[in-house]
DNA sequence: GTCTATAGGGTGATAGAC
DNA sequence: GTCTATCACCCTATAGAC
């Protein structure tokens, strides 16, 4: 079998390598936290190289920041425009799609949050792409929920609060899970997934009853 | 007037100040990104007089985590026990305290979060006092929330779901203000602690009319 | 492309004068 | 108690051999 460039497990390319260490460090640890030392040697080569392929520590991580930013939005943006769904089929598929996605990069919100405390997140910063899609996704939310509102099929509310707890319910227990679980442990991260799986349809459900004209 | 020895404003002692400019800057960018040389400075004093009050860094940054570490629990810790409260009295008084003491620290669950990520805070660490504070307050509302499923004043639901819905929806929004504000300014800041004291009234009733039998 | 060696600057901590 | 000066180490980035 002939290698083409990119192969998918081990037999990464150089590049790729170093890349993937730098994703699963700077999520980890942060900017500040991580030295470009410990991505070389989880990556399994040599400082120099690092800046062979990537010029410097900052222009790395804002590779990474794109790649994870994309993929924190990229999940729901594809799919929320032009469909016209039921605030609960609307709930289901939002809640299921980031769920999937939390469990497969459950270290995301964190980076995430460390972006926007290290300031390397500007939300006023309109040159960066995914940030406008990120405005993108908050906007097409905010409509969906008014139009709702307005055809009376959903209770008034200040749709901010209705965004601020379908992502604090998705996102939170994921940055929170050693505190939730407290002594952490196989048996709990088990037990984590399982609760996480529960609450893809748990979530919609609750929303609902948010939102509901009795 | 005499000047004791714990004044208020910006009169305070060397080590005041030191230990207040460092809780400003852990707080704000965590552990590695803060340098000794930033807290001298904010504090208005020299670099050596950080050392010669606290020894290093590390040992300051202790301190600054065990009072913050204190406050995020204090609040609640104090009052939960012992205090019969309908289930929806209890939200109330939990959700109320917790909002405000977050409207006036609203860096500390960035702080928190750091804490777990940077290894700082470790959920095995048996010595340390506050963590038996915030085990002991996890068990002291699990317990509560299943007396109430017991009594059958509450539909019974894994009692985690109750407590990582209720954590995520008081605290999220203020990790996240920057995301969901969009564009922060002066104005939107006002909205957004308006929006924070609306949820001091509307979380409970989320929250009620999730375990409400129906 | 990949390595070793090292430059160049930052960072925590201390010595020692006042 | 408070300062200036400085040490010793660590970190990013690059030069240069292979």
């Amino acid at each position: 079998m002939a290698k083409k460039k990119d192969t998918v497990a081990k037999d990464l390319s150089t590049e790729e390598k170093i890349k993937a260490a730098a994703k699963k460090l700077f999520t980890q640890k942060g900017f500040a936290a991580t030295k470009t030392r410990d991505i070389a040697e989880e990556a399994g080569i040599n400082l120099a190289l690092l800046n062979y392929y990537f010029r410097s520590k900052e222009k790395l991580f804002e590779l990474v920041m794109r790649e994870n930013l994309s993929l924190f939005v990229g999940v729901l943006l594809e799919d929320i425009k032009n469909t016209p769904r039921s605030f609960e089929e609307q709930m289901n598929f939002l809640v299921g799609r980031y769920i999937d996605m939390l469990l497969e990069n459950p270290d995301l919100p964190f980076f995430i949050l460390n972006l926007i405390q290290s300031g390397h997140f500007q939300t006023d910063d309109q040159g960066n792409p995914v940030l406008k899609e990120i405005t993108q996704l908050r906007a097409e939310f905010l409509k969906y929920a008014m139009e709702q509102m307005e055809q009376g099929k959903i209770k008034k509310i200040h749709p901010l609060h209705l965004m601020a707890n379908m992502m604090s319910m998705i996102i939170f227990p994921f940055i929170a899970s050693s505190i939730l679980m407290a002594r952490s442990g196989i048996t709990d991260r088990k037990e984590f997934e399982r609760l996480m799986i529960e609450r893809k349809k748990l979530i919609p459900q609750w929303m609902k009853e948010m939102v509901e004209i009795r």
